[in-house]
Parts: C-alpha cells; sequence; structure tokens
DNA sequence: TTCTTTCATTGACGACGGAAAAGAAGGCAT
DNA sequence: ATGCCTTCTTTTCCGTCGTCAATGAAAGAA
C-alpha cells in the first residue's frame, strides 16, 4: 500500500463511515437500518455516514422498485454506484499478464493479457505500465476515472512496503514494485501476494463476503491457501502464509519441489499430475488439458491419478479445518476445470480426516475464469482506496 | 463468559483504558510514555487513563530504585499490584480437578489437587465449588477478595455462552457449566476449553506477551495447540480448532482413537508412546515414566520410538507454520519431561518440513508445572475480569 | 381522515483521545 | 549556587464521533 501521486480520495475519515462503506459493497443494496444493524452502529450514525458518501457519488439512494408493498415508509436502499470510480488490477506470472479493469464493485469492465518474453523487473515493469495504460485508455472511453492500481505476484510479498520480496517464478527478490509502478503510472499502487489478493475479492465480493473466518484453496500449477481469521487476511509474520501446497500428506509420496515429500503440490499440482499420468499410463500427455482429456475418455490409471490428487487436496484442507475451524473452504484454482475428476474424493477425504465438528465447515467450490487473479488484484486496490482516508 | 453475581467490577471504561492495563499487565513496570508508545496512545491518554486504575488501587505507581541515574525528569514506573484482588482456576480432567489461587498478575498464591471419582456434572460441580470454598478461605487469611472464577475443561466449550458443549474425557454434552458454577460459587464464572485457557496465559502473562500470532502446543496425553492470529485466541467457527494432534502426518501410521491413521497424537501421545515402546522393546512398561527411564537408559528400542514421536510434532509444528506463519510456537506439555528424548528431533523434523521463511519461526520450549493448566484457567477468569466493563 | 407502522433525520449531548503548552524533577555546566 | 537542559508527566482546551431521544416522512389500514 503506498500511494505517492494524488488522484482522488474517497471521503470516509472515520472507522463507521468506512465500515458502513463496506458493509454496503459487500452486502448489496441495504436500508440505513439494515446498515447500521449489520456493522453494529446507531441509525443516526449511519445517516450521517451516508451522507458525505452519496454526495461524492460513491453511493446511490434509491427505492427497491420490486419489493413486495409492506407496511410503514418504505425503505430508501443504498447501494454503491459501480461507475463512480475505476480501478486496475493486474496478475503477474512466470510468461504473461493479466490485466481487468474493474468498477468500484469489482465487476470486470474489460480484460486483456499480454505474454511475458523478459523477467527482469523493468521489463516487467514496462509491460504492466502499457498495460495499465491501455485499460486507462478503456476507461476513458467510458468517461470513469481510473483511481488505483492492484498487482498481484506470487511469492512473499509485503504489501505494507509494496515490496516484492522474494518470487521463485520471476526469480525477483526485493523488488519495490509499488514505487515503481507508481511512478511509471501514476497512480497508488497496492501489491500483494496473488492468492491474497483472490482471497481478498473473495472477502469482499464473494463467497467470503459476511464471514470472520474462511479459507480459499487454489488448486492449479501450484496450490495455495488464503486464510481469513479474525475477519482479517491472515499474511504470516515472516511474509510465508497458507501453504498449504507444502503440507506433507504423505511421507512416502513423490518428491515436491521444495525437497520434502508428499507434499499436496507435489501429488496434486499440474506438472505432479502429468508426470504421474504419463508414469503410470504410459500416455506422454503433453499437459494437464491432455491428462484430463485421457481421464474423462475413461482411462483407469489417469483417473486414479485424480482421485489421488483429490485426497491430497481433502487431507490438505481438513488440516487447515482442523487446525482453524474456518465457517467455509471455497475451492478454486484453473485446476478446477478437472473439478469432476477429484470432487468426491476431496470431499470424502475431507470428511474423513477432519476431526470432529470441523467436518462441519462448508467446503464449497466457485469456478474461477481466467482474469479471477487479476480482479483479485484489483479488489486490493479497491481496498487500499478505501483505507487510505484512515 | 458469564457474570451474573456482582463482586466488584474493573473501572476500565474505554477501550483506551483496557488496552493501558493489558500494557502494563504483560509487559511489567512501565514509564506512562512507554505505555503510551506501546499501545498507540498518546501519553496524555495514558495519565487520564492510569488515575482512576491506581485510585482503584489495581496500578501502583513507584519509582525504579535500581535504574541507572539517567537525564531529564526520573520516571515513574506504573506497575499493576497483582495482590488487589485474587482469581480462582480450576483445570477438570477426568480424573483429578487440579485449582489454583492467583493474584491479578497471575502469579500462583496456593495450588490445590483432588481427585475426581465422578464424572456427572453436579459431581464435578460439587468438587468444584469445594476447592473454590477452600481456595477462598485460602484468600481470606491473605485478607483478599476473590472476584472471578476460571474453568478450563478440554473438548468444545463455547466461552462465550459458558456452555460445555462436549467433553469426551468428562462424557458431557451441553453442560451450561459457568451458570451452575455461577450458582454455587457466587463469583463470576469464565469457562474456556483447557488449551485455549493456556494459551490466553502465555499471551498475556508468558512468552507470547506482545506478540500477535503465535502457537502454543501442548505435548502429553493428547497433542493440542492454541492458536493467537491477529492478536486473538482463535476459537474455531464450529468450537473446533487448533486440532494438531489430529493432523495426519503419517497416512500408513498407526490408526488413530478418531479413526484415522497416523495422526500426531496416534505417534506422539502419551498412550501411543507407551503402547510402541512395548511392542518394539517387548518391556511392558507401564507409564510414560516408565518408558522415558528406558529411554533413558539408552535402550535403542525406545529411543527410536522417541524420535519417531518428536518428528511426528516437528511435522506438525510445521504445518502450523506453513499455513498461518506465526512468530513463535511455544511447546509444553507433560511430556516436556521427556522433552531430551526428542528435542532434537521436533527441531529437525520443523526445519525439514517448514516451507521457506516460515522455518524462521522460533520454537522455543517452556516448562509445564503441573498446575499451570489450572493457572491458564485463572487467566481466563482475569481477562474477563478486565473485559467485562466493555 | 386519522392512526399505525416503519424508515430516516435532526440536534443536543457526552465521552474520548489528541495537541500543545506548562509543570516537575532531576542532572550538568558555569 | 544558579540557571539551563533534558525527560517525564500533567493540564487545559478542543475537535470528533457516535448515541439518545425526539421529530419528521411516507406509506397502508381503519
Amino acid at each position: 500500500m503506498r500511494s505517492i501521486p494524488h488522484t482522488e480520495s474517497f471521503p470516509a475519515h472515520t472507522p463507521a463511515a468506512s465500515q458502513v462503506f463496506t458493509t454496503v459493497l459487500s452486502h448489496g443494496p441495504l436500508t440505513r437500518l439494515e446498515v447500521a444493524r449489520r456493522a453494529g452502529l446507531s441509525a443516526a450514525a449511519v445517516t450521517k455516514a451516508v451522507r458525505p458518501l452519496i454526495g461524492a457519488g460513491y453511493l446511490t439512494e434509491g427505492a427497491d422498485e420490486d419489493a413486495p408493498p409492506a407496511l410503514g415508509r418504505p425503505a430508501n436502499l443504498v447501494r454503491v454506484d459501480g461507475g463512480r470510480a475505476l480501478f486496475i488490477g493486474v496478475k503477474v506470472t512466470g510468461d504473461e499478464i493479466i490485466g481487468v479493469l474493474t468498477d468500484l464493485c469489482c465487476r470486470i469492465r474489460v480484460a486483456r493479457h499480454v505474454p511475458l518474453t523478459d523477467r527482469d523487473p523493468r521489463a516487467v515493469l514496462a509491460s504492466i505500465s502499457d498495460l495499465a495504460q491501455e485499460l486507462r485508455t478503456e476507461a476513458d472511453e467510458l468517461g470513469i476515472q481510473v483511481v488505483g492500481l492492484g498487482l498481484a505476484v506470487s511469492g512473499d510479498v509485503d504489501r505494507g512496503e509494496g515490496v516484492v520480496r522474494y518470487s521463485p517464478f520471476l526469480e525477483w527478490r526485493d523488488v519495490p514494485l509499488a514505487e515503481l509502478a507508481a511512478m511509471t503510472t501514476g497512480l497508488p499502487v497496492t501489491v500483494d501476494n496473488d492468492v491474497r489478493a483472490l482471497t481478498v475479492a473473495e472477502q469482499w465480493f464473494g463467497a467470503g463476503a459476511g464471514l470472520t473466518d474462511f479459507a480459499v484453496v487454489t488448486v492449479g500449477a501450484g496450490i495455495g491457501c488464503g486464510l481469513v481469521v479474525h475477519g482479517r487476511v491472515v499474511a504470516g509474520a515472516h511474509g510465508v502464509a497458507g501453504e498449504i501446497g507444502h503440507v506433507v500428506v504423505d511421507p512416502a509420496g513423490p518428491r515436491c519441489h521444495c525437497g520434502n515429500r508428499g507434499c499436496v503440490e507435489a501429488i496434486a499440482g499440474d506438472a505432479a499430475i502429468v508426470a504421474r499420468v504419463r508414469e503410470v499410463t504410459g500416455v506422454q500427455v503433453a499437459d494437464t488439458l491432455e491428462a484430463v482429456a485421457l481421464a474423462h475418455r475413461g482411462d483407469a490409471g489417469a483417473r486414479e491419478v485424480y482421485a489421488r490428487a483429490g485426497d491430497a487436496i481433502g487431507r490438505g484442507i481438513a488440516t487447515v479445518a482442523n487446525l482453524l475451524g474456518p465457517e467455509r473452504v471455497i475451492i478454486s484454482g484453473e485446476g478446477l476445470a478437472a473439478y469432476d475428476l477429484f470432487a468426491e474424493q476431496i470431499r470424502d477425504s475431507f470428511a474423513e480426516a477432519a476431526f470432529g465438528s470441523a467436518a462441519r465447515c462448508d467446503v464449497r467450490t466457485r469456478p474461477l475464469p481466467f482474469d479471477e487473479w487479476a480482479r483479485g488484484a484489483a479488489a486490493t486496490a479497491i481496498q487500499s482506496f478505501i483505507r487510505a482516508a484512515d
């Protein structure tokens, strides 16, 4: 979180105002009274907090058209005007960067992706700037100002300082990305870990809205996990948290790139699945798509590999549930394309390995469009924008 | 947390006052300025918060006798007057109850334990009442009032409601223990899970003081874990949290009473160790004491069993570290008597299984006197006493 | 029309914490 | 000794925030 340039500031100067706004943001149109109830404030406080926000155009007011006629004065719903401001979210991977233009409600307006050929910070920065500029042009056409840029990078990221401490995929160490991007784009920049960014998006705009304790598990090339405890995203004292991918579920399992054996990722990560399918079936599948196709054609060996992956993921989730007791676990990720192949096994293994009431945790899935990661980045930018007032 | 009877109330009506008091409580005597710095308040606010607390006798003021003479006006240290109020903490196990009388600084003044023959809630309640009465007599002799009672029970406990939802060892279900104990003792009663209570004690008075993210791991008959994330003890949405004992570290391991294989507890719990030592060595050791003795005499088989237990615990801790990235892990428990037997293996396995920077987590041990569990219960009572003002 | 119900607003009020300045209590230098 | 300096502490003033309780507004119901 760093905001050198001044674009536009959010008029929520009090804790109550912030709380009111985020309540409306996460829980759709609400009456002022309902907002008060949810935010634990008095109705008067809400009225006062809402006024300047409506004045500045961030909130709008309107009756609920299709509401059943009820007794008493009709309610006036307060909602966020998504079109009041735009944000850019960019996810940087090892070989491409994905950018989205979202509104204040984190709805994607435009999505773009460009390949990345050079991982040098300066080259990546240039690509980010170009993409951001392109999206700003789109924003200009909509006639709405872009007021924040969020960047999501995998690895150890210090959001507070805006520094990428270490990113294995990009081979970066201590890159002050927020500062650099702020200089080239002139926007307030927020940098965060990709999984945490996705978790923020779920917390504010997704299946985690309103929950104080939940987990997001991403299945794909790597297996990641974002945790929300006591209503806040867990960052870890040393920058590491949510490393469900490197939880060991079988000490006798295959070796992982982290040096251990039987990590979840070493069994259920894309590379592991492809390698194992080749090994078991003898078919030289090139990637997950082919592996999935093989399994879908009914190949017993391939299906077995997916079942084992599901088992590993289910055990990993059970471990999270046993330790933290979240209300919900949201499974997402590119790997979800193969979800039918391991869904059952995930549930079975989870139910088996979850201890006592931990099994009551609501495990659900959520499709992950290719631009969802970038949307997560935008969500962090929105978060910073709203909190910048503090 | 429930306080039907009115004994005495704590005069901290503002958030700042609470924060100031807990800061002084956790960080020993401090100057007002230092308190302000640590609590994130202005010096003026501290002065104002401290006055009524001194007036009510909870805080005292005094110069630091053995301080090196420094420039400027000498500092006036503020400290908690431990003798201002007493608390009773009781840990209820399946076969005995342990009670302690502590002061406001959670220093143990008197400790007692009595065997428990009947696990029926009424019988247990009677024993608790008797023990509490006995300790109150001691308190009367000291001329200090007892202002709170804390009860620690293993299992699923709802602290907010003061209800023991389910305790396997006691075979209790939905026992409104706080209400019952409040009626018979006339004291405000706090009921909490035993491991969480111990964690509260560490957070306020032990190795967790000042940390916002740490874990307490208890090694003994069971393997438990208390977690503090974002400065608050994790309770779990469904009452379950910190079940490190049922994290599976080896799917091919021995069967656990929970139904799975290779849980940490099934490898490193007291019963598991005794059983395994018998199996490996052929010596029919009766309990952990004999098993430890055998290992200390150099029996290779027994030592191997302990090493394996250490490995399981180390892996379990690594899992916690990978998921939450705590600043510190505090290992404690009755099993610590055998610590020399598995310490090395815990460290090795932790270092091996911890991912990246998670290994930087400070893993330390802390001896656990027999009455420490009860002290944890007292700590929760102290916490409730201070917070009751809110 | 008037009452009832529910939602929303207003204005007075009190509490809380911060800023800044003054005060207090010592050492140190001249 | 006297005054200055440093550091800790207190005081006073003030702005902010959020609640309370009363009032207003907008419907349907009697």
